[in-house]
DNA sequence: GCCGTTTTCGGCCCGACTGTTTTCAGTCG
């Protein structure tokens, strides 16, 4: 039933998804389109920036791509009454059962309708139902079915977990660079890449994709599923494999020879918006130019007309490349980040040669989050490393400066008089080392890496800020008497506590803590944790409309488990013109590496160094924190 | 059902793998 007026977008895509498989259900030829129009509306309503319903609510539904006129009466409908006849209508000529299967992997909606409709499946619990049917050996003698597909669905169902958790960026980085080393031990292999949304730098992950550029890829793709911790093959072919290591986490490989491993790096780095878009550019530059894996052909119109014939490896492909770059170039367009592949306005953008220039790790002249073990009796943990250890690692990694940030000190432990104590002891210190710093300028080597790898001379660092990141109140206040604020070059904010308040009362407290004149940055945003918690609700753009005009920034924190400013708001808030403050919250000198992590986002956002304020000189930022 | 750098009609991305078949349908990315 579709009674909910405040169904989110993951509630609405699901049922647009469940529209799809009710369509597919029926078979009609007339559907075949329908099909595929309400699949692209449910990822388009997935993916949006904001929730359908605000856009309802600024009457803009047609404007989301892939939403027309009759899907966009659907959920006015369901906004509106709670519910779409029509597609309600539609829906309740399929037992519920079947959509409860369709998570199942290998499952989908003509498979799922048979077993449920052969088998008698009544909602709820459908899953737990077959997985009875399986073990006492009733679907095998199915039509359509068999031994194998019976135990197939043994295996669907014990793989399924409910709520399948993505993995964080830096743990699937981890399991991808041991299968790239992997990958790299065989002799066949040319080079190895990571590609999907861990290319993308998407901030989690669902499977890990490698690809190799092989000079014998059934050579490759044995070597592959022989990988010491594989638990499983999951599917094996000529080209491609897929194997279950520990965690069931999937990995997928995909070899090729090097010299159409171009179009293969191009393919499998996505998004699957991406490449559809791509596909229509080409199209709408020729009707005969056909995008693939394996190059870029020219079909004839015989073969336009007939598309279900099979192509085959490697046949009339009649151009390949080597390199992904060839293959943009080769359709007119600049080479395009991988970070910007997510199927928007990037292929226009490209064409017209105004591709942004994001920024790189190599950019960065100082990392504004870090806690040090500088005891101020916090109200929320303290760092593990000294003042020193973090300037020898700042050192190391290039900067010029850094600030320290620890928490506030706890309110409810200590009085006013005690906090500004804690507050001056550490400003004296800050000083002090300060002082140590500009008597003995640091040239040191760095190991930083750049764009062409070479290390490179760089003077070492030249301040430390004494800053702090004080919580939020509930009604907008800081914690901190005024005394105390005084002493600080300058503050971060964010929320630790009532994550759960209304979007208006949200919005307000969050402007009240920026308003006064220490703080400059607004720390983790939205508050979310990856995989635990979501994000708060507030009227972003109000937000950033006010940072933009008092000078505030907002942070983008590399922490792997935040990753907060999130990117579709990172790429709404560039838009706008926001001035971002990079941040690794880190807690341990090990943690400063986790800048990469939140250029990252940034440069999903579209951010450039324009936009990120700790890619200024020390002199530059020095204008900014005054 | 959606959509337009030839279009308001006539198209709609492309291919691999699996299992059950014996030439293909279904699923997936």
């Amino acid at each position: 039933m579709l009674q909910s007026k405040e169904m989110d977008n993951v509630e609405i895509a699901n049922l647009l998804r469940n529209v799809a498989a009710a369509l597919q259900i029926q078979d009609k030829d007339d559907n075949k389109f329908k099909i595929i129009a309400y699949e692209r509306a449910a990822d388009a309503i997935e993916h949006l920036s904001s929730e359908a319903k605000d856009i309802y609510d600024e009457g803009k539904l047609e404007d989301i791509p892939g939403v027309g006129k009759s899907i966009a009466k659907h959920l006015s409908d369901i906004f509106e009454k709670g519910i779409s006849k029509e597609l309600d209508t539609l829906l309740s000529q399929i037992p519920s059962s079947v959509f409860e299967l369709l998570p199942l992997d290998g499952i989908g909606p003509k498979l799922a309708y048979k077993l449920v409709t052969e088998l008698k499946i009544e909602s709820p619990n459908a899953i737990s139902k077959l997985k009875v049917f399986a073990e006492r050996g009733k679907i095998e003698n199915l039509e359509g079915f068999g031994i194998e597909s019976q135990a197939g669905i043994l295996k669907a169902i014990s793989d399924y977990k409910g709520n399948v958790k993505r993995h964080l960026l830096n743990y699937a980085e981890g399991i991808s660079g041991m299968l790239i080393g992997w990958m790299k031990k065989d002799e066949n292999t040319v080079s190895a890449d990571t590609l999907g949304s861990l290319r993308r730098r998407a901030s989690t992950v669902g499977d890990i994709d490698i690809a190799v550029a092989s000079n014998n890829p059934d050579r490759s793709i044995e070597h592959f599923i022989n990988y010491p911790d594989s638990k499983r093959t999951l599917e094996k072919g000529d080209r491609k494999a897929s194997i279950l290591i520990p965690g069931n986490i999937q990995v997928d490989l995909r070899a090729q020879e090097p010299d159409s491993y171009g179009a293969l790096l191009q393919h499998f780095t996505g998004s699957k918006h991406h490449n559809i878009a791509l596909r229509e550019y080409a199209l709408s530059l020729s009707p005969s130019l056909s995008l693939s894996e394996y190059g870029i052909r020219k079909i004839s119109k015989q073969e336009t007309v007939n598309s279900k014939q099979k192509t085959g490896f490697n046949k009339r492909i009649t151009k390949i490349f080597r390199k992904e770059e060839e293959f943009y170039n080769y359709l007119g367009l600049e080479w395009i980040p991988p970070e910007l592949r997510e199927g928007g306005s990037e292929i226009q953008f490209s064409l017209e040669k105004k591709l942004p220039k994001i920024v790189d790790c190599t950019d960065i002249k100082g990392d504004l989050q870090i806690h040090s073990n500088f005891d101020i009796e916090t109200s929320h943990d303290l760092g593990l490393s000294s003042y020193e250890e973090i300037v020898g690692k700042a050192n190391a990694l290039g900067y010029e400066y850094v600030a320290f940030t620890e928490h506030n000190p706890s309110r409810s432990k200590h009085t006013d008089a005690q906090i500004i104590d804690l507050l001056k002891r550490k400003r004296e210190t800050v000083e002090k080392l300060n002082e140590a710093i500009s008597n003995k300028p640091l040239e040191i080597s760095s190991n930083r890496k750049t764009e062409n790898s070479k290390q490179k001379t760089v003077i070492g660092i030249k301040r430390v800020f004494n800053s702090l990141e004080i919580d939020i109140l509930s009604d907008g206040n800081l914690p901190v008497p005024e005394n105390a604020l005084e002493t600080l070059d300058f503050a971060l904010v964010s929320i630790h506590s009532n994550f759960r308040l209304n979007k208006v009362e949200m919005t307000k407290r969050i402007i009240s803590a920026l308003s006064h004149p220490v703080v400059l940055v607004l720390a983790h945003p939205t508050g979310r944790k990856l995989n635990e918690r979501e994000s708060i609700e507030a009227d972003w753009e109000r937000i950033f409309e006010y940072c933009i005009n008092n000078k505030k920034l907002i942070e983008i924190n590399g922490d792997p488990m935040r990753l907060d400013l999130p990117d579709h708001l990172v790429k709404t808030a560039v838009k706008m013109g926001v001035v971002f403050s990079l941040g690794t919250d880190s807690h341990h000198i090990d943690h400063m590496d986790n800048m990469r992590y939140a250029v990252d986002v940034a440069r999903r956002g579209w951010a450039e160094k324009k936009n990120i304020v700790n890619t200024l000189t020390l002199t530059e930022i020095e204008e900014v924190i005054k």
